[in-house]
Order: structure tokens, then C-alpha cells, then sequence
RNA sequence: GCCCGGGUGGCGGAAUGGCAGACGCGGACGACUCAAAAUCGUUUGGAGAAAUCCGUGCGGGUUCGACUCCCGCCCCGGGCACCA
């Protein structure tokens, strides 16, 4: 015991919930809930099924966090805010008669153990695990009422075993755009061995030798191998992130030169999915911003590839907008364009070659920096606009990207802000394709005109056509963006000048990674090096250990040789025998392992069956807990709470997934979350000297609004919490000072879950006084005796009461946990005006509080003497008839001004609002001698007097 | 530059278009104490002796009435970026 500890702990009453006595209750219903199995759910089938008969006609529910990365650092406060939201909301729907699955499990693959592995030798597992079990600790001393039968770690071999198995389903599939949707790969086959399908070059199956036929299958697959453009890094061996990139094309770490090269790598159609993946957001139940998000991303856009003629040939260009074609006053290629070289004229050469050589040698970064200052060279030949007829110019010039679209663009600089922008450093013509509205050249302080002399900008946005029309086609006139490139794509068929085409921004997902920490392929290759699915039966595919975990450094400037992966190093386990029922056969295996994406895509599924080793999930298991509620549900989890930082990568590709295996029949769900919900952040102040260092945050005291560490004084900043910025408070310092229910309180009382907020330790005592308050007006601080009274409640007790029940229950179900607290404490502090609580209070007070701060309520509703865990207790109900008052109280204005309160009998009618009104005397006064313009009345509101 | 959020007391925040500031922290005063801490009670947006006036980033608008709805701007946070 510390000195101050012991020196209270002499001064205080004995029975003061104190963070000590706080512990010991916690602690002790802990270890209950463990005991009797409290919270596990029961399945309707399968090991997990014991018990269901008892909950089967009840509704249910599944409940979810984004699962943690177990870091070595364990948990700070800012980590488990969700976890708390979605436990009280499990634990509150349990209480309203839900049968809940809520568990959580640990996303354990990835870079920092691999890096923490290299650095120290000791095997990424030892340490995962360890870090693994040190956040159980931390998440169990919180209280959270997790079925832990559940929890899985996506590092588990019984849990990676599925992964490699949905990874094989998906190679196994292709996707048939006749249908829209995935199919086995076999249904493929049997096209073209039927000729029912045709093949590509007309080669008939049965000629094809096998070689063929794989390659041509393999070209289907929904996983398939692919040269994709990396960053490749030979002086660390691995390939980059764009952020792990520098500006000057080196690597963050050890500044290696960096190479863009296409390199072999695993890859997944996800793009075939686009338009359901867009399709689809409009039936979740998601944050509009986060939709807007992965709309962005997807990014579908409706344009026309439009063909130019040049003298060295068609150009051809994409354009998202074909409509402004009549605009289309010059053409722009990329330095790196192919027919740069063969459309500059004579003249132009020595200009041009060097720009290009300017451009070429800078990276992407660079020409990005060099913001709205656009650069460029004439290349002295010209194409023809195909609507008018009329020669343009063609440019040269690095806004322009190779990588993007053709490498070409048609410029219409009234269209397009880069393209005005260019036109008007170079002095190119534009012309106006379309008539921005009045209010546009308002805002702009201009005259209306079609002439864009004036034009300060390009106008982008629906307007009346006008310049666009020939002979054979016109858009002039009022029409949507929509309709006219309709009309317009049609004119470019007709005339084989182009087509309509649907692009998207969503890229084919790359899929593999040279690493070590991560699930390896089911695949090996044979001496065709074409890739060979495993069979289910010999699944898991395990890693192998490895002394080294490093990816194989080479020579710095090498951008030839391919990456060696830390598995190449097993050579025992990459060269293999196996009879893949052809008799035994020497294969090689792929030496790639999956990202960490992997194993968050479907673990909802194994959360519903984690102990399942006949299936991914038990279909009767999947389609209770995830099945579409009602016929054109989506289905999913009901409730799914994580960072706004996922809102596009984890969670499209986990919707990709889920609709690859609902297309091959193995789930009932069309989406995998069906409502999401974005938990904010909590931040915390840092602290910088005068040198910029920070100071550990903790040392740090105000003084007038001034911050000191030591003597010297620091300047406070703000940010996330974490190590960097010597900022972190831990969950662990919380149980020790106030318990675990005084810190779960504190979390949810700071404000609305779905947004960020400061942390401030010295706000956390208001929770502990509140709790402590609610333990006196039930226990005896002295003598430790429970008093409640079996009296008579007054009215005016039993209003408050049935108000708070009424209210609890709907922020509950709003998520709105912030408010909730709020009203309880409001009906704690009625209580404790009159000292005593009656039973009839006490009880569903207890239970109110019980999602919130459960130890506490279970502590004191045992005392109430319960006998069971008030986990499963009804959740209490208002009775209706406390929730009307005889008399409303309803303001009055005048002119809008609040100028008093007056008291109207409930139901009464509007005439009595207003004579009620006018009755008092204030009112009567300001009302004297003026003309009434109108009264408002709103019944059980206000009345409001305009007078003149 | 674009997209998405957000600006309310000293601080975190509350408010179906209807009393702005619930609840908590902090502050002030008081009780208990030799004293302090802890706890409890009263009080606390600003100005003013008071009546009252002013107050939800700024400027307009709609409305009997705007923190809330509309238009324009400023600032802060997050994301994306010559994606045609």
C-alpha cells in the first residue's frame, strides 16, 4: 500500500467506493462471468449450440469492433473508446432480451512483428503471442462482455487454414459478366470445351494443349498472376509503399534509390465487382461520407474514347466528359507518349527532346510540386477535331501522365481548370461549349458572354450547350450533362471517330508481399511455372520458421533481378514433393505470402463458427446471425464500430470477399457489415520545448494558462496519442486509480462516440464521484449495510424516474451514451436530495447503470439481494402514464423574445395558451397599448406575441 | 487545388426550428478538519448596482422565432491529388 493510499485509506469511512474497493468488486464479477460463462451466445447448430433452445425464439444480435493489431506497446486509453460503445450497446441489447454475439479477436499479421523479428531474432510468433496475451489482460480488466469462446488471431492455424481456402475459392472462380457474378472456374471450362464459349484466337479446346488451356483459364481467374508497377527497392529487397517513398525517389528507410517497375505479383479482379460494390452502398446502413468515400474510390465515370486524326495516325484519348468535344481546341501528350517523337515537326526537335528529357528524369513528385505552374512545348503538327473539323494543335507537356488513360488528352480549356490554365499561359484559343448560369459570372463579377476572354476560370458543371453542333449532330440547347454525352457517344459510333466507355478508378488489388509475417499461398508451381491450386485436403499451407526473417538485400542499383523473399531461404519447404493426384511430383512453392488485409476480410464469418474445421462457417450458423432480416435485405452484421480510417481499403476488399463467397453459395449475405458506425478519436496535448523536443506530458503543469516542465516553459500542442509525443495514458493507470467502471464512464461521458475528443485525466474524477454517489445512497459508507427502503415512492420521484427510463432507453438504442449518462446522474442527484432511495427505485436504477458500469451494478444488485447476474435482467420500461404532466410549463414571447414562463393545464387548447399567456402580468405590461400583429401559438411549447 | 468533417462558457460538451449552455471538469464561497487532502453543500457565460443588454467563427438571407435551414466567406481537423 503507497503511503497516500494508507493514510486515506485511515481518514475515510471503510465503505467508500474507492478505486481500491472499486478493484475488488471488478475483479471478483470478472472472474464470475468467466465462471458461469455469462456471456457466451449459443449458435443454433454445431459445437457452440449448447443452450440455443432457451434463446431461439428471441431476436439476436451481432455486434463488432474493428479488431486491434496486438502492438507490443499494449493499449492506451484511445484504444478501447469503441470497444466500451459497443459493449455497452451489447450488454444494453441483452438486456432488452437479445440473444448477442459480440467477441473480439486480434489481427496479428504484419510488419512490426516481422521488423521487431529481425531486429531481435526472436520469431514473430513468440512475440505476437506474447502481445496477444498482454491486450486480453488489458481488455479483460475492462469488463467487456465478450463470448471469448470466440476469439480468434488471424495467426492461428486453424484460422489461416480459411483464409487459404477463400483465397482458393476465389482463384478457383471467374466472373461471368453475362450473370454478374462469380462462378467456379470449372463452369469456364466446360464453355470452351462445348465451344459454347468462344477462345480468343479461335483454337478449339480439344486442339489446345494443356499448357494453352492453363494459361488461358488462368487469365479468368478472380486471383491471378500479373506484371503490376511497384516500387522496388534492391538495397532492402522489398517493394514500398508510396509512402514509404521519399520525395527525391529514395527509401524512408536507409535512402535507397528507388525503381517503378512492373514485377509479377499476385493480383485480384476486384474491379469485375465495381458497379456491385457501388451498386450496393445504396442498401447499407453506413455514414453518408463514408459511402461518398468509397464512391470516390470506385470512381465510375461514363466518358468516350475518342479517336483523333494526326499525321502520324489516330490519336486516341479518354474523356470523361465527350460532351464538351466541340471544345477541344489542342491536344496534350505525355513526354513518355510513343508518337511524341514521330509528330514533332523539324522545327520543333531540339525544343521538344529536351523538355521531354527534362520531364522524364523527374519523378512523379516532382512534377506533381510543381503546382498550377504549367509547363510545355508545341510539337509544330496539328490533329483534327472530329466534330469540327477544324486543326488543333498538339502539346507536349508533363500535367499530362503515361499511366493514366492513354497518355493523351483532348484539352478543353472552358471545361477544364488545368486546360484553361495551360491555354492561357500559351495563349490557345477557347472557346465555351457551355453557358455557366447567371449566378456563376455574378460571383465573378462579369458580364453573361459565351466569348471566354473574360473568363477567369473554366466552368465545369451542367449548362446550356452552345458551339457544339455540325452538320450531322447537335448538342446546342438546354439538356443534361448525361443526355449529351449520350448524344454524342452515339455520333462517335456512327462515325467511327470513337465510343462510349465506363472507366473506374478502382484498381485490381495487389495482392502479394515478399515478407515473412503473413499467410503463405496455397500454390505451387510446376516446371510450366504457371501456378497450381492445392487441394482443400492439404490445407493449412504452414509457414515455415525461419532463423533470418529478412528479405534478401541486393546491390543498391539493381533493377533487374527479381525480389528474394525471407521464404526463398526455406528451401526444404519451397522444394516439395507432393502428390497432387497424379502421383508424387516435385513442384516449387510460391515463396509470396498474402497481406495483412487477408485476415480482416472475413473473420465476422469465423467469430459466428470459430471452431468449425468441416467449413468456413456453418451455413445454418452464417444465416442466423448474418442473413437478410427481410426478403432484399443485404444481411450482416448488425452493428460494426471502427476508425473512419478504413472507410475505403479494408473495407472494400472485406466486401469484396464476402460477395465472392456469397456468389459461390457459401454465405446467405450479400454485404458483411450491414451498419457501420465511426468511433472518433481520442487526442491528448503534447508538449514541446524551446529546442522542439517534447516533454513527457505527464510532468507538464499550468500555471495562468502557461505550461511549465520544470522551470522552463513549453508550448502545448495537440494530436493523437501515442509514443512519439510522450502523451500516453494507459488503461492500466486508470483501473489502478479509479477502477475500471470510472474509466469505461468517463469514455462514453466525454461526448458523442462518433467524435473526437481530448483526453484529460483530471476530468475523470467527476465519473468516480458519480458512482460514489450512487454507492452511498445504497450502502452504508460506515457500516457497509445496504439501505433501501420499502416505502412509498412520492410522484414527483416516480416522474424523474420513468422520465430517465424513457430517455436511457432511447440514447441506449441511439448510441447516444454521453446523454444516457447525463440523466442517470440527473435521477442520482434527485435521489440523494431526499438521502434515502426506495426499492422501487433503486432496482431500476441499478440496472440502468448496469451497461455502463458493470461490475458496480452487479456488486449492488447482488446486495439488493439478487442472486443472478443482472446480465440477462429486462432492461427497465417507462410506464407512460409518469411521462405526461397535469400542467406544461410553455414559454412566452414577445416578438420573439423570451419574456416569461406560464403554467397551462395539459391538452389545453390554443385560446387557453394565449389567455394563460396574457394573464401574467410581465406580459400583460409589455403587451399594453400595442398593436397585436399576430399571435403563434405551439400547444405545450410557447406562445409568441408580434406586436408592432 | 479537390473531397469529407467540425467551429457553442476557462475546458469536455447539451439543446424534434421554440427558455442557449443539460451533465461533468475547473473556479469562488461555505461545511467537516488543529490544518490539509478527500468528501459534502451553495454558486458560476459576459457586461451592469439593478432594470436590462450582449452572446453559439464572420457577413447576408428565410422565418413570428435560427446553434439548428439557405447563400457567401474565415479558421481548425482528416483524407485524396495534374485520375482527363
Amino acid at each position: 500500500m503507497t503511503e497516500a493510499s494508507s493514510r486515506n485509506g485511515a481518514d475515510q469511512p471503510t465503505h467508500r467506493y474507492t478505486a481500491e474497493l472499486a478493484q475488488r468488486i471488478e475483479t471478483a464479477w470478472q472472474a464470475r462471468w468467466d465462471a458461469e460463462g455469462t456471456f457466451d451466445a449459443p449458435n443454433p447448430a454445431g459445437a457452440l449450440s449448447d443452450g440455443f433452445e432457451a434463446v431461439a425464439d428471441r431476436p439476436h444480435l451481432f455486434v463488432m469492433d474493428m479488431f486491434p493489431y496486438p502492438s507490443g506497446a499494449g493499449l492506451h486509453v484511445g484504444h478501447p473508446l469503441g470497444y466500451i460503445g459497443t459493449d455497452v450497446y451489447a450488454r444494453f441489447k441483452r438486456m432488452c432480451g437479445f440473444n448477442v454475439l459480440y467477441t473480439l479477436g486480434y489481427d496479428a499479421f504484419g510488419l512490426p512483428a516481422e521488423q521487431h523479428a529481425i531486429a531481435t531474432g526472436v520469431h514473430p510468433r513468440v512475440n505476437t503471442e506474447q502481445n496477444v496475451a498482454n491486450m486480453r489482460r488489458q481488455l479483460h480488466r475492462l469488463g467487456l462482455s465478450h463470448d471469448r469462446r470466440r476469439s480468434i488471431a488471424t495467426t492461428d492455424e486453424d484460422y489461416y487454414r480459411w483464409t487459404q481456402w477463400i483465397f482458393l475459392q476465389i482463384f478457383n472462380s471467374w466472373y461471368d459478366s453475362e450473370s454478374g457474378r462469380a462462378r467456379p472456374i470449372s463452369e469456364l471450362e466446360a464453355q470452351f470445351a462445348s465451344a459454347e464459349r468462344a477462345t480468343p484466337n479461335g483454337m478449339p479446346w480439344a486442339e489446345m494443349s494443356s499448357v494453352q488451356r492453363r494459361e488461358l483459364i488462368d487469365q479468368h481467374r478472380l486471383a491471378y498472376l500479373s506484371e503490376a508497377p511497384v516500387n522496388w527497392c534492391p538495397g532492402l529487397g522489398t517493394i514500398l509503399a508510396n509512402e514509404e517513398v521519399t520525395a527525391e525517389g529514395r527509401s524512408d528507410i536507409g535512402n535507397y534509390p528507388v525503381f517503378k517497375r512492373n514485377m509479377r505479383q499476385w493480383v485480384m479482379r476486384i474491379t469485375s465487382y465495381a458497379d456491385r460494390l457501388l451498386d450496393d452502398l445504396d442498401r447499407l446502413d453506413w455514414p453518408e461520407p463514408i459511402k461518398i468515400m468509397q464512391r470516390n474510390w470506385i470512381g465510375r465515370s461514363e466518358g468516350a474514347r475518342v479517336r483523333f486524326p494526326s499525321p502520324a495516325g489516330a490519336i486516341e484519348v479518354f474523356t470523361t466528359r465527350p460532351d464538351t468535344l466541340f471544345g477541344a481546341t489542342f491536344m496534350v501528350l505525355a513526354p513518355e507518349h510513343p508518337l511524341v517523337k514521330e509528330l514533332t515537326s523539324e522545327r520543333q526537335r531540339d525544343e521538344v527532346q529536351a523538355y521531354v528529357r527534362q520531364a522524364v528524369s523527374r519523378t512523379e513528385v516532382q512534377r506533381q510540386e510543381e503546382g498550377r505552374d504549367k509547363t510545355g512545348v508545341y510539337l509544330g503538327t496539328q490533329a483534327t477535331n472530329p466534330t469540327t473539323g477544324q486543326p488543333i494543335p498538339i502539346w507536349v507537356a508533363d500535367y499530362v501522365l503515361m499511366g493514366y488513360g492513354t497518355g493523351a488528352i483532348m484539352a478543353v480549356p472552358s471545361g477544364d481548370q488545368r486546360d484553361f490554365e495551360f491555354a492561357r499561359r500559351f495563349g490557345l484559343p477557347i472557346v465555351a461549349t457551355q453557358m455557366p448560369p447567371d449566378d456563376w459570372f455574378e460571383r465573378h463579377g462579369i458580364a453573361p458572354t459565351v466569348h471566354c476572354d473574360t473568363w477567369p476560370e473554366a466552368y465545369i458543371g451542367e449548362g446550356r450547350y452552345v458551339n457544339s453542333a455540325n452538320e450531322s449532330v447537335s448538342l446546342d440547347g438546354d439538356r443534361t450533362v448525361s443526355e449529351a454525352k449520350a448524344i454524342i457517344n452515339q455520333w462517335l459510333e456512327q462515325h467511327g471517330h470513337g465510343m462510349g466507355t465506363v472507366t473506374y478508378k478502382l484498381r485490381d488489388w495487389l495482392f502479394s508481399r515478399q515478407r515473412y509475417w503473413g499467410e503463405p499461398f496455397p500454390i505451387v508451381y510446376d516446371e510450366t511455372g504457371l501456378p497450381i491450386a492445392l487441394p482443400e485436403s492439404q490445407l493449412p499451407v504452414t509457414l515455415p520458421d525461419l532463423e533470418d526473417f529478412k528479405p534478401q538485400a541486393l546491390e543498391p542499383d539493381d533493377d533487374r533481378t527479381d525480389p528474394i523473399p525471407p521464404l526463398a531461404r526455406a528451401t526444404q519447404w519451397v522444394e516439395a514433393e507432393l502428390d497432387l493426384g497424379d502421383g508424387p511430383r516435385h513442384y516449387r512453392r510460391e515463396i509470396n505470402v498474402m497481406p495483412q488485409w487477408a485476415g480482416s476480410c472475413w473473420y465476422e464469418l469465423r467469430y459466428i463458427d470459430p471452431v468449425d474445421d468441416q467449413a468456413v462457417v456453418d451455413p445454418v450458423n452464417e444465416r442466423y446471425w448474418m442473413g437478410p432480416r427481410q426478403p432484399g435485405d443485404t444481411g450482416g452484421v448488425d452493428l460494426y464500430v471502427g476508425g473512419v480510417e478504413h472507410a475505403v481499403l479494408h473495407l472494400l476488399y472485406a466486401r469484396f470477399w464476402h460477395k465472392v463467397l456469397y456468389d459461390l453459395g457459401h454465405v446467405s449475405s450479400e454485404e458483411p457489415f450491414h451498419r457501420l458506425f465511426n468511433q472518433g478519436y481520442i487526442q491528448a496535448h503534447a508538449y514541446r520545448d524551446e529546442r522542439g523536443q517534447t516533454v513527457e506530458a505527464s510532468e507538464v503543469v499550468e500555471r495562468d494558462g502557461r505550461y511549465f516542465h520544470g522551470d522552463s516553459e513549453v508550448k502545448r500542442e495537440y494530436g493523437k496519442m501515442g509514443k512519439s509525443l510522450k502523451n500516453v495514458v494507459t488503461p492500466d493507470e486508470m483501473y489502478d486509480s479509479y477502477g475500471a467502471d470510472t474509466f469505461r464512464l468517463y469514455e462514453m461521458s466525454m461526448g458523442p462516440l462518433d467524435a473526437s475528443r481530448p483526453w484529460n485525466t483530471r476530468d475523470v474524477v467527476g465519473m468516480q464521484r458519480f458512482l460514489q454517489r450512487v454507492w452511498r445512497l445504497l450502502i452504508d459508507e460506515e457500516t457497509g449495510v445496504t439501505r433501501v427502503e420499502d416505502r412509498e415512492v412520492d410522484a414527483e420521484t416516480l416522474r424523474v424516474l420513468h422520465r430517465t427510463i424513457d430517455g436511457v432507453r432511447a440514447d441506449m438504442d441511439g448510441l447516444r451514451f454521453n446523454t444516457s449518462i447525463a440523466k442517470l446522474i440527473e435521477l442520482t442527484n434527485h435521489l440523494m436530495r431526499s438521502g434515502s432511495a426506495p426499492r422501487e427505485v433503486a432496482d431500476p436504477l441499478v440496472l440502468m447503470l448496469a451497461p455502463l458500469a458493470p461490475h458496480l451494478a452487479e456488486e449492488l444488485w447482488s446486495r439488493l439481494g439478487h442472486e443472478t447476474t443482472l446480465a440477462h435482467q429486462l432492461f427497465p420500461e417507462a410506464d407512460p402514464a409518469y411521462l405526461v404532466d397535469e400542467q406544461m410549463e410553455i414559454g412566452v414571447s414577445v416578438n420573439g423574445k423570451p419574456r416569461a414562463r406560464v403554467l397551462v393545464p395539459a391538452g389545453a387548447d390554443e385560446a387557453a395558451h394565449e389567455s394563460a399567456a396574457r394573464a401574467d402580468d410581465r406580459i400583460a405590461t409589455l403587451l399594453d397599448g400595442r398593436p397585436m400583429r399576430k399571435v403563434v401559438v405551439v400547444p405545450g411549447r410557447l406562445v409568441n406575441f408580434v406586436v408592432g
